[in-house]
DNA sequence: GTAGGATTTGCATGCGAATGCAATACTGCC
DNA sequence: GGCAGTATTGCATTCGCATGCAAATCCTAC
């Protein structure tokens, strides 16, 4: 009980095996002549120090190559000021935008991007126990989670946002661009120009996106009196856009005038199979409509007809709102739902306006 | 001295605010009756531990959603088990793939990923920072370092791998495609089919591939015996190369019959400046080669002639390479250099093979 | 000069898990 | 049954930093 200076008496096991020991506060201090807890306080933000303490102990730190272990501060804060992202095998083909920006924001706030790719959508559940065990702060996720999965989460405590899904019957922070919305006027534009016989190419099953924008498309269809469309699948690759093109042309007598492609790439497959297999003038003899507005859609070859998603308006709203939740932990959820922008390219047939 | 039973004593601070307390190693014990010195040896792979304690624990473990805390565990261990991957604004929108793949790679093997993107090459230094801070216990760099930079971060003892980059006259470690093999083998296809009036559209000035390819070109060119060769710079991206071959252009009275491209974006700007601005017919009237070899080059509109940088065998490379460093900490430097797959596309009029 | 308040500083402790060492339990063998 | 040898288990300490509290110092005003 009285021993003394116990706590300063911190042994410096000098064990340079690899370059030396890294300095630790305590070694600052020492250096410096003042308590470990002074150091600390000079790398905060709202602590107190005066000038001549804020200086000694800089200087001693410059000297030591000191950096503050952010993982001891994270232990003791029971703040790691990181984030998971999730993107998928779909996500991030065509959205390497998406990642990138978040990470920039994320820097700009003072918040560091664990960054986690699954391959397999078996992988998520590996990936969430990786996740929590890093004591993230939050998470945004560009993959799909089951109801069980975001509740794994948040009983932890950690604030989810979805970006381009959501989750049916459950109460999740999100941020999306209107497929629906999108894909309606495509259609539209489509028939006030003139084209009565459509053809649809999907994404993947397992995409939600995919899913919206194919049901956006059949809805307005439905609603011009079209019923009879004919859907095939494709993987969101630009080669399966154009077998997806091959197999519509075999799988109808008359050609249809115009193909609502689930994305931009597939939409470029199925331009370049038009053209190529089939000998069509794109959009002389069909048009063909995209989705995402992705760099290549403004390829001059192509020139997509698309909607393009504000990706950097996206990015900005899901970082916004998860550092709100995680400043602010009983924040009732929220979603945020952004109009694309319609890109009215010259690979499809449209009025003037 | 003889308090008894101190450490044991841990107040359980059930500090529930937003969910509850995350349940620690200390409430597993309790609940098994074990000592948290058993839950530790439980939730690792070569500690000893009788079969009927392990499923004590891990009965209670369950029962409490306890998950071992990666920052604590980072904390006394020393080892992180993150690692750093910076990208740059170049980077980024050509290889989404490498970020992806690096990151599954990674993950397979156990290690986390904190990705770091850079805007502006003026932020290394606040990355830098913060990856030190962060204890990572490496780093794959596809964004360039200065010398200086580079021993601060082994100064701290963590190895680096530099990704298509490379630091002249230092030890490092990297791993590359042959940049200036790629050019050269594309500079020879173009001679021997004929072709004798070359232009280069170079990418941002400070791009080192970029530096590289433009030089690998230039080199064999000068061996064909052809010195006077028109420079014009881009930014890689197709708007530049659009823009690009505009100002060749301006600046001949002949045109080129071959445009050697630095990246594959700009290859497919070019040629829609050619088509699109001059009416020209590639390769009937100009040949025009990429490199990189990424998705777009394979669209049926553009089939570029580039070389494919096997970004799979790289990225496993870098991997294994960043592993064994950190696993052996005195390996000596390394370099691997990978040569690009040849891709002799419709871009360019080749003689037959 | 001194009281009262504001600011700065140090002390001691805790965050959650890993681990060397010692104590204990278990095993096999004579 | 007794003992050497091995496998388990617990104790106590440690990693590096943040922070509540008390002590020390400085400042201001009268």
């Amino acid at each position: 009980m009285n021993k003394p200076a116990k706590t300063q008496n911190k042994t410096q096991n000098d064990n340079d095996k690899s370059g030396r020991r890294r300095a630790t506060s305590y070694d600052v201090a020492e250096l410096a002549g003042v308590s470990q807890s002074a150091v600390s306080r000079v790398f905060q933000q709202g602590a107190s120090a005066s000038k001549e303490m804020r200086n000694r102990v800089l200087a001693a730190a410059n000297k030591l190559g000191y950096r503050p272990n952010a993982i001891a501060r994270g232990l003791i804060t029971q703040r790691s000021n990181m984030v998971a992202v999730v993107i998928s095998q779909q996500t991030n083909l065509y959205y390497p935008e998406v990642l990138v920006r978040l990470t920039q924001e994320f820097s700009e706030r003072g918040i560091r991007v664990l960054l986690f790719a699954l391959e397999h959508e078996g992988d998520i559940e590996q990936m969430l126990e990786q996740m929590l065990q890093y004591q993230v702060d939050g998470v945004v996720t560009a993959a799909m989670l089951s109801a069980q999965q975001l509740r794994t989460i948040e009983n932890a405590g950690i604030p989810v946002i979805f970006f381009n899904r959501t989750l049916p019957e459950m109460l999740v922070n999100s941020v999306r661009c209107d497929q629906v919305e999108g894909e309606r006027w495509l259609v539209g534009e489509l028939f006030d120009a003139g084209h009565r016989r459509f053809a649809i190419v999907t994404g993947p099953e397992d995409s939600p996106v995919s899913t919206e924008r194919t049901t956006g498309a059949l809805q307005k269809l439905g609603e011009l009196g079209i019923g009879d469309v004919l859907i095939v699948n494709g993987d969101y690759s630009s080669a399966s856009g154009r077998a997806a093109f091959s197999e519509i042309m075999d799988a109808t007598d008359e050609a249809p005038d115009a193909v609502i492609v689930a994305n931009d790439a597939m939409a470029i497959g199925c331009i370049d199979g038009a053209r190529e297999d089939y000998g069509l003038k794109v959009p002389g003899d069909i048009s063909i409509v995209g989705f995402d507005g992705v760099g290549p859609a403004r390829f001059a070859a192509y020139d997509l007809t698309t909607v393009h998603q504000p990706v950097g308006r996206m990015t900005e709203a899901a970082v916004a709102m998860l550092i709100d939740r995680i400043e602010t932990p009983g924040l009732s959820p929220e979603k945020r739902v952004f109009s694309g922008e319609r890109i009215r390219g010259g690979s499809a047939r449209l009025l003037d306006r």
